[in-house]
DNA sequence: CAGTTTGCCTAATCGGAGTAGGCAAATACA
DNA sequence: TGTATTTGCCTACTCCGATTAGGCAAACTG
């Protein structure tokens, strides 16, 4: 019987791999045991529980989302900026369903604040720095960007969009580009 | 023993109440017995199972929703229909957390077809009848509005915003505000 | 009021979450 | 290098939810 080597940060990289194959809902210690070929009960010196898995993995995704974001908004601003954030989001999404649905799990606030998502917040008002929004219209415009993105994103990959036309795609050049057009043009009256 | 009386669709009104107040996801066969007093077990010759139990409380939540964002749509147009829509959406989420989870609860798409998800779509289109958009922006425009509205109940309800100024409130009015300008003046070369 | 339907039951299996305690492999240390 | 200690993974267990099979009695049907 030779050890396998289980470490928390091993089960939970093979967990997000694992939530990227079978769904993050579907990710579980019996599943992810299996995957190593151990014992659940393996799984209880490294993990608290199956929350504690979860967990763990929305913080790796957010911190890779964040990772990833950070790369590719580095260097640009305005549209360009605005772009690179959206697309990255996307394409992370797409490619990474379990983890991006694990980046949406709901994490208490403690948690919530120990991590990346105060990076994402910060790098969405950096894009915006392009934009000459005075506060409170900034943060409005933080909160609809999130928004957009995730709810695009989610509603794409719960399959809103699939059987009708136009494609996704298009869909979204054009929303990004409303978008950029709305910031230069922020009704800061209403 | 005299009998509880259940059916289908009190199981299904007795679901949905039960997801609002302990979260959709917690809602299962077991804790809804215990509700109504009976066995696990009695359930099933109501219900077809787990899943089943969820896919009908999606569909009555995606089906009460449409019927109050009809009524509230009913003889409004342009800026006045749009926030009319959105505020049914956004008050229903607030009042309803765990119907409108389940509203989001991934269907299998021949379900989803023949539930309300269709009606939703056809009212966005109707308010889009305000704005003069010809393909494919109205589809673009389509996508946006409900990424918005998804989007942004969605951050809320899972407490994006709490802990943070200004008043969530307010930045919903100010993203209503800004959407409409927006559809306006919709740019239709970029 | 007999006969049939059927609603809810008991009893059972299966599988996942989680705990307690054991044994052996890895490590430390002389 | 041999011994002591740590510790990783195991077995064995409990608890609980999902689900099925079959029974009994309440409620309809005539």
């Amino acid at each position: 019987m030779t050890r396998v080597g289980l470490t928390t940060d091993r089960l939970v990289r093979a967990g997000a791999d694992l939530a990227d194959e079978i769904g993050f809902e579907q990710t579980t210690p019996a599943e992810l045991a299996r995957r190593f070929g151990v014992r659940t009960a393996s799984l209880y010196s490294h993990l608290k529980n199956a929350h504690d898995l979860k967990t763990r993995i929305a913080l790796l995704a957010l911190e890779e989302l964040a990772d990833q974001v950070s790369a590719a908004v580095a260097g640009r601003a305005g549209k360009d900026a605005l772009t690179a954030f959206a697309n990255v989001y996307r394409d992370y999404a797409l490619e990474h369903p379990g983890r991006f649905a694990a980046a949406r799990f709901r994490l208490d606030p403690e948690t919530a604040a120990a991590g990346a998502g105060v990076r994402h917040a910060r790098m969405m008002r950096a894009i915006l720095r392009g934009y000459d929004l005075a506060e409170p219209h900034q943060t409005h415009a933080v909160r609809l960007l999130g928004s957009v993105f995730s709810g695009y994103v989610g509603l794409e990959s719960a399959g809103g969009f699939s059987h009708s036309a136009p494609d996704p795609q298009e869909s979204w050049t054009a929303i990004l580009d409303a978008l950029d057009t709305l910031l230069r043009t922020w009704p800061t009256t209403a």
